[in-house]
Order: C-alpha cells, then structure tokens, then sequence
DNA sequence: AGAAAGCCTCGGCCGC
DNA sequence: TGCGGCCGAGGCTTTC
C-alpha cells in the first residue's frame, strides 16, 4: 500500500526512537528474504543505537552508531511503534492489526517495540541498503533532476508511466500517485517518455511537484483528484469523460479519455 | 474470481 | 551479424 508519502509518515513515526539502543531484533524468513537468515538481522541489530533517521523513495533507513537499518513496506506493510501506527488507517487490503502478521521488529531497552505489520509478505528489512541504484527523491525533485528523469537515450523511450514508476529514475512514485499526475498534468500515460514536448514537459513537472505537495498534504497517495473515477465504467472528474484503464508499466492504469492525450 | 498503492528476475528484441 | 542493455511480462504473496 505504501507509497513515498506513507512512508514519509513512517519515517517520522521512526523518529520517536532516536536515541533508543536495540536489545532484540527478529524477522520472519519473509521479510528476511533480503538477507542470508532471519538470525542475520538479529545478529546485525542487537547493541545499536538509533542516531537518526532517513527516507529515499520508498526506501526508509533507520541510522544508527553503526549499520544503518533498511526497511521496505512491500504493498501492505505499515510501520507501529507498540501500539501507534505510522498513518491513520489502512486503505487497501484489511484495515486491522493482526498478531499474526507481524513479521518482524526491534525491541528497545525503554521496552518500546518498533514493529514492520504486514499481511501480504511483501516488506522487507535491509543491513546497510544501497541507496545507489535509486533515483532522486520525489518529494524533492528539481527542474534539473526532472530533466533526467524524463531524458532518453535510445529510440522513443518507455510509456511516460512506466518511467514514472522506474525507481531508479526517480524514487517514491507508485502507482496512484504516477496516475494523478499524469492525470493533473493531462498527458496520456502512454506517450512515450522521449516524445513529450517541451510544453508537455513543463506541465508534467508542476503536476509532479504540486502532486507531491497537495496529497501530502490531505494526507495521503489515495486522495488524488482522479481517485473516485479509478474503476471500470468511471467518469472523469473534471470534464465527464469516459476513463480509460489498461496495465502500463506493469501496473493497472486509469486516464481521461478527453483531457489527457 | 481476479485484482491489488511493490519489487525482482527473466527473456525477447531493440538499436548501436 | 553481434551483443549489451532496455523494456515488458510474469512471479512472489495474501487478502478481500
């Protein structure tokens, strides 16, 4: 369910234990799947003291006097400290907690638990993550790093969707937020990524940044404004007309049939 | 039954 | 024609 602005509120939830030094660590085979063993990640975090902590894209990074922690949400994961989650409530999939689906934390000599919820398996710890295959952040990007993302070197490039999603370009956009801001931008998700005009370029770029800032804002990537029109048969909010969906990029797609082309 | 707000691997084929 | 690498498809996993 996480994308960049989730997890940013986990990342602040994180903040509460700076300063906490770790007396145990466990993770289940599944959100261990990134390391050799779930005792690696025991092993790795037992002793350290969190000095800080920091985000990129999707990426959360708990910086400790030693290895920095990595943790990765997957689609459903959601970060607690005891019993405070890191965001409201849970839009996709069950909104409740269950025992049994925790799938690994650290425990803290205050006692506290920091605790990585996640019923589909998909989250993942990491022992020092590299951060050097990810792009820029996107709740910071600039004109100049934009430019990149939207740079091609050979032939017309990927659907603009698709690069939207690649987090090596830019890092944190998921899906609904790559819709809306195509959507807010009104550019076809399809146009390949080396075809956008120089105007289209401007516009894709506002729409970024102000897609970034608006849903933080409201409080989250699931209250864009295309969102009551993302399903089949829906209705453009903005000018009434019919919505078109197909997979790009690997993911379900919703656009404008009028407004974005 | 089918799809879901992420990410990784793999294979086909594009283009230098 | 050779080949590195881009790009899309598919799998993972569980739930509603």
């Amino acid at each position: 369910m996480p994308e960049i602005l989730e997890v940013e509120s986990y990342r602040r939830l994180a903040e509460r234990v700076v300063g906490s030094t770790v007396t145990r660590g466990w993770a289940d085979a599944f959100a261990a799947k990134k390391l050799t063993s779930p005792a690696a990640w025991a092993r790795a975090v037992r002793g350290l003291t969190v000095t800080g902590t920091s985000r990129r894209g999707k990426l959360l990074v708990l910086e400790t006097d030693g290895v920095p922690l990595g943790v990765r949400f997957g689609m459903t994961g959601v970060l607690l400290i005891d019993d405070e989650a890191g965001i409201d409530g849970l839009f996709y999939g069950p909104h409740l907690f269950k025992a049994g689906w925790v799938r690994g934390g650290l425990e803290f000599d205050d006692g506290r638990k920091l605790i990585l919820h996640d019923p589909r398996r998909l989250g993942r710890f990491e022992i020092d993550p590299d951060i050097s295959q990810l792009g820029p952040d996107a709740m910071a990007l600039t004109r100049a790093q934009f430019d990149r993302v939207v740079a091609v070197t050979r032939g017309d490039g990927p659907a603009i969707k698709a690069r939207l999603l690649d987090q090596s370009s830019v890092a944190g956009v998921g899906n609904l937020l790559g819709d809306e801001i195509l959507f807010r931008a009104g550019i076809d998700p399809r146009t390949p990524t080396g075809l956008l005009s120089a105007d289209q370029r401007k516009r894709l770029y506002r729409a970024f940044t102000q897609t970034m800032r608006t849903l933080e804002s409201r409080g989250g990537s699931h209250l864009g404004d295309h969102m009551d029109a993302r399903f089949p048969g829906g209705f453009c909010p903005r000018d009434g007309s019919a919505m078109r969906s197909a997979t790009i990029g690997g993911r379900t797609t919703y656009w404008c049939s009028t407004h974005q082309r």
